[in-house]
DNA sequence: CGAGCGCTTTGCGCTGAATCAAGGCGATCT
DNA sequence: AGATCGCCTTGATTCAGCGCAAAGCGCTCG
């Protein structure tokens, strides 16, 4: 019964943020409501209050943050299934968008604090913040020293990874991809056409790729 | 009595990794050892196991991580009476090695929570990691979106933050800012001596610095 | 089916930061 | 005081990635 024992293990192998347990799942969709979004709908605001937890359903998210000259960095994307917006304080730090038309499952915190129980209400937030601090840890060594590349390939064989699949539809376009890089549209477009040269990926069209070389891509990624 | 109510507004404002509360800052010093450790040496190792928690008494630390090629990144740096190693799960995401000759209080999590309760280090714990987040989201973005000089100025101005004061003295040298601010060790220096023209900033010595103009320096770091 | 539109790719010149290579400066030791 | 060593600064050059502009490609819509 120690708070670190349950989630502890789910956090760690891989950690695509999703509640721990199957259970609070199930509670999730029984109070939430769902919500539809429209393609660069804002979920919620930077610095708005964060009461609420957002599970999607169906299409992706991005969090971002944007300087005032209007430079912009995306934080994290969020597929099928993830949760976000989940906040050990009371303010969203990045605003959220849809990336394209999306179904979001929206449940007020303190409802489901009332059922489940604080305890286990920490423990998932408590999971959420550490699996968040963890990818964005990645991000960061990423942004901090990796070439373009090595950055894309990275976010490639991550999004496949996280997908669990070697084909996938990638549900950004360039400029998403760019702002979360780090890099510019025309330098992302360029080393996706690189990495292609190097058969390590195929493309068919801009958002269809399959991972041909899993070995290749991995040694391009660093 | 809520989960997330009384340590919640001590981490939004600013938020150097401290504990919330000054009780369990007693606690720990009760139950901690002190150790000393020598310049560059290392506190713990990445993927070890993290089943201790550490105080900064006197220096300073560094988080690092290293890519198998050599290159470098340091996540934070830690200043007196700042926390660090508090990890949700059970391994460290980084090594962290001492700036300069430090004293660090060490304490056993399982100790400390025996003691304070489980509910009161669920808090800690959560606080901690969620401060964590938050530097590192807004270091994230500054490797993802500023210019070698918006970096140098953002940090020089988080620093005088965090230690109060706008004459300081760094506790790290150019290598270490570099690894920080993903940048090499010269453009550190020829950014500096450029802040330095603008009169932003003073320097007596590589290491001493004072902000002389800090509206002009805030103006620069974006 | 062709026009129009938004997104992506490609080419080309430019530039900010990296790299390479001296020097300088300030400790500590003799 | 002079020598040595480790860091820091500065200068010259190179290069990865940027910015701009022009196609290209695949939608949707009339």
């Amino acid at each position: 019964m120690s708070l670190s024992h349950d989630f502890t293990d789910s956090v760690l192998t891989s950690c695509p943020p999703r509640p721990a347990d199957s259970n609070s799942i199930d509670v999730m969709a029984r109070l939430g409501v769902r919500m539809a979004f429209a393609k660069d709908e804002e979920i919620y605001g930077q610095d708005e209050t964060a009461d609420l937890i957002y599970r999607v359903m169906s299409g992706a998210v991005r969090t971002t943050r944007i300087m005032t000259d209007g430079r912009r960095q995306i934080s994290e994307f969020y597929y099928p299934e993830e949760l976000f917006g989940v906040e050990v304080g009371s303010r969203h730090r990045y605003s959220a968008e849809a990336l394209s038309d999306c179904l979001i499952l929206v449940v007020k915190g303190s409802a489901l604090r009332a059922v489940i129980g604080e305890i286990d209400y920490g423990r998932l937030v408590s999971a959420a913040t550490s699996c968040e601090l963890d990818r964005t840890q990645e991000h960061l060594l990423m942004l901090g020293r990796k070439t373009a590349c090595e950055r894309v390939a990275s976010f490639l064989i991550g999004l496949a990874d996280r997908r669990r699949s070697d084909a996938v539809t990638l549900p950004m376009g360039r400029q998403d991809m760019a702002d979360y890089l780090g890099l510019t549209i025309e330098t992302v477009s360029r080393m996706l056409t690189h990495l292609q040269g190097t058969l390590a990926v195929e493309f068919a069209g801009a958002r269809q790729f399959r991972i041909s070389n899993r070995g290749a891509l991995a040694r391009l990624a660093e």
